[in-house]
DNA sequence: TTGAAAGCGCTACCAA
DNA sequence: TTGGTAGCGCTTTCAA
């Protein structure tokens, strides 16, 4: 049996309160007595209980996070800025991954909740009713780090997918390129990658482009990304691919690759996100760079502050990102252009 | 105020007792009365609190894991491995970061005990004897998922990385490669890395080979394995490099592209771990698998085992690895290594 | 099969 | 400045 705090008494000749006292610096101790139980607390190695803490002050420093999968690199950079910056407040992160099993994330929120969490942050990969049901039930801060859109009554954190993807759409019609295929995963229609795609979309028609060479993938991985491709890119003499994801954009690549389409000297590939990967291969993807580490930050920093019962800002925050601009990406040369036309 | 197991006890006219006892099924009680408390539960909403449980039964259902840093994603997966085992047994995971800082891990060995983790893992950078010291105070169930083989009394699981190395080594031979470079972080002999380099040098010279070319890293990022190479893999007319870590093998394979040395064609590059990355680049990366997330897996089992008194088998856990052949390596050429010869 | 009560280790109140 | 004690929400004896 470990020591407790009747035993730091007993020895150091005191009352638990006292002792209690002198470990919370809570309120006035008398020099000697302090000393007295601090020699002791050194001594014998006691180490506060916080269950028995957490029991009576309903402070348990603890923050659920309930993941889809930490292996996806942007995910794993969520929970690094949620840790982080909850370690500055001395909070610990409980950890959960549902693998997107929606089942498993309705039982992780009880879960968590009868572990006494604080708050909670989930990283999803949609947002749902019955979730949003289940979260009602308790009384604590909760934050969505998803990839859907779809309004909820609860805080997000995220950029403004749509018009980072104007924006990178623009970025590339003003290369010179005017066939601009468009690759992503449009299966739920509430999903950020919707957004992404009518910013593609006003872009091209703003610009009086056709908007129309688009890509459905069968998911947001990369062979996805790959097998989304055919012919019809070169058929259509394409000469950019917008990818809705850098995963996505890493199959469009490969397959560029594998069919002897260089990257970029035939056609620009762009991709969505800025994992590790994205400046690590080669050429190096120019993309969009989510703060997936700061949006965790902001996430706790928004649990915290909600703990501390201070007003909240607005609900839906939107973060900065930024285009960046690497070697997958190339102004069209004019001849060629001439030549395609 | 959330509801306890008062309100339970009261609305359903039983005492707390029978309450504990139907939602823990520990001891008979009757039809109705069970019926009737179910009952009162549903419509409520109780949801009993671990933290009281906990103090009670001395079962927190928590493991501690310290990590370096998530973003590694072999770190990544061991942690899955961690978590996705600890579920099947009811175990949640408490996250610790330390990025490297040893005093952070003194710090929340601490932490996590107070928070009374049932065991604890240290996926660690390094083994010291301040850590082993610090553990000794406590008395649960702790696996080392280190990267260094210092022998330490505390068990661990890896791999063996002195014969990968060796077998990755004769493989590079049994290509046609003789001139065959090392490059490796090669700071603290405890390492690993030494591990690995001795089984390139002990394969090299079983084979009356210049076990010689050795490049050393300042770190085992890819940039530093893009630094560490030279004009001397040109000029030794070396056609195989063996890096320690996948990363370290991203660089060398960047700098290769960068100097127009192709791969596999002119030399062959391969490296040790198989994160991710390692099979989406192109050329394909030749490395040894290592069974990251049965790493975890493996250290979480050997906790609840040691948890639930069952005879712990052996320490030092090694896990079968894979010698992963892709596009990076390649036969050599007779008439080219003649030439070169 | 049930209830009363002790107690897990701690904080916080009240009284001295 | 100190000590006594109630009580956090629960499990687990012990007795009925």
């Amino acid at each position: 049996m470990a020591v407790t705090i009747k035993d730091v008494a007993r020895l150091s000749g005191v009352s638990i309160s006292t002792v209690s006292r002198v470990i919370n610096d809570s309120k006035p101790v008398s020099k000697e007595v302090k000393r007295k139980v601090l020699e002791v607390i050194e001594e014998i190695g006691y180490k506060p209980n916080e269950i028995a803490r957490t029991l009576v002050t309903k402070k348990s420093y603890l923050i659920g996070v309930i993941v889809t999968d930490l292996a996806d690199s942007y995910v794993a950079d969520m929970v690094r800025g949620i840790e982080e910056i909850g370690k500055m407040y001395n909070y610990d992160i409980l950890l959960c991954s549902t693998y997107g099993d929606k089942e498993a994330e309705l039982k992780y929120i009880q879960l968590l909740n009868r572990k006494q969490v604080e708050g909670m942050i989930l990283i999803s990969s949609t947002i749902d009713e019955e979730v949003d049901k289940e979260i009602d039930q308790y009384d604590i801060p909760f934050v969505y780090l998803s990839r859907y859109s779809k309004s909820t009554k609860y805080p997000t954190v995220s950029i403004d997918y749509h018009f980072a993807s104007y924006e990178m759409t623009k970025y590339l019609i003003s290369l010179g390129h005017r066939k601009i295929g468009f690759v992503g995963y449009l299966e739920d229609e509430d999903s950020t990658q919707y957004e992404k795609l009518n910013g593609y979309i006003r872009a091209m028609e703003e610009t009086g482009l056709d908007p129309s060479f688009i890509y459905k993938t069968k998911g947001l991985n990369i062979h996805e990304g790959y097998d989304a491709l055919d012919n019809s890119v070169l058929d259509h003499a394409l000469t950019a691919l917008f990818c809705s994801n850098d995963k996505i954009a890493l199959g469009a690549l490969n397959y560029c690759y594998d069919n002897k389409i260089n990257t970029p000297e035939d056609i620009s590939v762009v991709g969505f996100g800025d994992i590790p990967i994205a400046s690590l291969i080669r050429p190096k993807l120019t993309t969009i760079k989510e703060p997936f580490y700061d949006m965790g930050a902001v996430a706790i920093r928004r649990i915290i502050k909600d703990l501390s019962k201070e007003v909240s800002e607005e609900k839906h925050i939107k973060l900065p990102y930024q285009i960046q601009k690497r070697d997958s990406s190339k102004k069209i040369e004019l001849e060629k252009y001439k030549d395609k036309e």
